[in-house]
DNA sequence: CGCAAGATTGGC
DNA sequence: CCAATCTTGCGT
C-alpha cells in the first residue's frame, strides 16, 4: 500500500482527482533525512483559464507555466510575502488545473502547511513521481467527505460560489 | 520602472 | 481590524 499514486492518477479532470485526495498520505523527506507524513485533509480544485479564481486565469506566465503542464508536478508559489502555498497540478497538458492542498492532518490552513513542510521556490515543477523529498502515496479511498465554497475568493465573482472545496 | 494586491496568519 | 513581507502583473 506504500506506492505512490500513478500518473494517470493525476492526469484526471481535477474535479475527480481532488476528492480522492482526501486521506493520502502526504510524504516530506527532509534536508536531514528525516522523513514525514501527513494525511491530506483539506483540498480545493482551481480549474482551467475560466475559472477566475485560478492563477491560469491571467494566461500562460513564467508564473503560471507548471499549472499548463502535465498532472503529477508541484506548483508552489509565495502569498503575502510570507507563506508558501502547496499545489499539485493535474490533468493534461495544455489543461491548466491543480489541486491546492488547504490542509493536513494536525495542521490548519495552506500557510501554515507550507511553514510545516520548510517549502520554498525550489519545489516549482518538482515532479511527484521522481521527487526524493516530496511526493504523495496511495491510501484506502475515504468513504465520506464534504465539500464548500472555496476559500478567500470573493473576487472571482461567480466563480466564488462553485463547491469546490473538499475536506474530511 | 513603480505600485497595488494577493488561494493567509496572527497579533493588537 | 490590520500589519507583515515580497513576488507578480499591469499600468505609466
Amino acid at each position: 500500500m506504500n506506492e505512490r499514486l500513478s500518473l494517470e492518477f493525476y492526469l484526471r479532470d481535477v474535479l475527480e482527482v481532488a476528492p480522492e485526495l482526501l486521506g493520502k498520505p502526504l510524504v516530506r523527506q527532509f534536508a536531514d533525512g528525516s522523513q514525514k507524513q501527513y494525511m491530506i485533509t483539506e483540498v480545493e480544485a482551481y480549474r482551467g483559464a475560466e475559472d477566475l479564481a485560478c492563477h491560469a486565469a491571467k494566461g500562460r506566465t513564467p508564473r503560471t507555466e507548471v499549472m499548463f503542464q502535465e498532472g503529477g508536478k508541484v506548483y508552489v508559489y509565495l502569498i503575502y510575502g510570507m507563506y508558501w502555498l502547496l499545489n499539485l497540478v493535474t490533468g493534461e497538458e495544455g489543461y491548466p488545473s491543480a489541486v491546492l492542498i488547504r490542509g493536513i492532518d494536525g495542521f490548519s490552513g495552506p500557510g501554515r502547511l507550507g511553514r510545516e513542510l520548510q517549502l520554498d521556490k525550489s519545489f516549482y515543477g518538482e515532479n511527484l513521481q521522481a521527487s526524493p523529498r516530496l511526493w504523495v502515496e496511495n491510501a484506502k479511498p475515504v468513504t465520506e467527505y464534504k465539500t464548500s465554497k472555496r476559500i478567500g475568493i470573493d473576487y472571482a465573482g461567480e466563480w466564488a460560489n462553485k463547491m469546490w472545496r473538499f475536506y474530511l
